[in-house]
DNA sequence: CTCCAGATGTTGACACCGTAAACATAGCGA
DNA sequence: TCGCTATGTTTACGGTGTCAACATCTGGAG
């Protein structure tokens, strides 16, 4: 019964083919026929697992919005000081983006904003952003606009390394990306409480 | 002579009808055929213009990072005090990309990344705001890292606005968005020569 | 002014893609 | 055992990027 009529696991499979397709030809490169034929199975086939093509991104999106909320969740265990916190969820933030380029662009591409699944997904990873946000600026202001702050420069560095912006060799290991994310947030470190956002 | 064989200024008008298709349908949903129909020309007639279909978007990148240099030069024109100079340009960078979506997502789209072009017409943006922080943080350290981390937040913020990441209200005007831009510059302000980056 | 060369636009063809419908097979519960 | 449902296949259609062969225009040399 092995490799036969039925794959096994065709949904998982098809979404690992995806992500690799996305690594090799961008994310309008990916080709549905591409991802059936590596997986070997026909090219109508991934349709019975996703309703169509940007279904299969919304996966990829879905699938990235959970590993950063882990990773998010993993960074800031066991630190206490919230502004430390914070600090651990900027710099884990950077290095998933790096370590998941595929499933980072994808989280953010324009076509696939507006879905639900991605924004509920996404919306857990932001609301941990907005929780150790609230600890440090304080519960009176916008949280939103406090996480906010707090958002776009991991974000922003995120993505121009992603765009390669960034000298490469400055992020060629997680070290090194690492060592950036931190000598990034040790300039704005300080400031957060400062003052009225 | 009206509307005849030649069109007058084709290129152009392919350039325009791309952006607006992108605008309507993504990056990726640009097609070279229905810009052809939009301005009323044959399906290859394109292809007397633009090698291809990535020549198209690269050359939307270009007439972007153009405008974002003109830009950030107006915006820093008549101010004298560096730091001051550096908030304007930041601030000019997150309206620019509110004001002209198409171009900024297509200027850090991940498929051109390494065109020659882009990588020109970007580095001239870049080059800017390398000067103008240079004279905030002084000449002793690395460049383009002190341009780096002037240029992390605003980046951050434009992209995380055109994601929809933000609540709409608070950037559905340009009033609204240089008010955030200010806020988020705010915050930073006062850090930026305080230690060794 | 004539005429030709190069620039510009058109037509037709090909392979690929996304997607739907009709069909085939596999596995599981009654 | 039978048949239902989930899964995979085949076939078909229109749309797309791109190339080659062809048509038309336009400017400059004679």
């Amino acid at each position: 019964m092995a490799d036969q009529y039925h794959h096994g696991d065709l949904q998982q499979a098809l979404l690992q083919a995806a992500v690799e397709l996305v690594a090799e030809h961008g994310v309008h490169g990916l080709s549905l026929r591409e991802a059936a034929r590596r997986v070997g199975v026909s090219h109508a086939a991934p349709y019975r697992h996703y309703a169509d093509k940007n279904a299969i991104l919304v996966a990829i999106a879905e699938q990235g919005f959970e590993w950063l909320a882990a990773a998010g969740e993993a960074a800031m265990a066991g630190i206490e000081d919230p502004r430390l916190r914070l600090n651990a969820y900027g710099v884990a933030y950077v290095c998933f983006a790096c370590a998941h380029p595929v499933h980072f662009r994808v989280m953010f591409t324009e076509e696939l904003t507006g879905y639900e699944a991605t924004a509920k997904h996404g919306s857990r990873a932001f609301q941990l952003l907005i929780e150790a946000a609230v600890k440090v600026v304080g519960p009176t202001h916008d949280p939103e606009l406090s996480a906010l702050s707090s958002w776009t420069w991991p974000h922003g560095l995120a993505m121009l390394i992603l765009s390669r912006r960034v000298r490469p060799e400055l992020v060629d290991t997680p070290a090194k990306v690492e060592a950036l994310a931190r000598r990034a947030i040790a300039q704005l470190d300080g400031v957060l409480p400062s003052d009225q956002l």
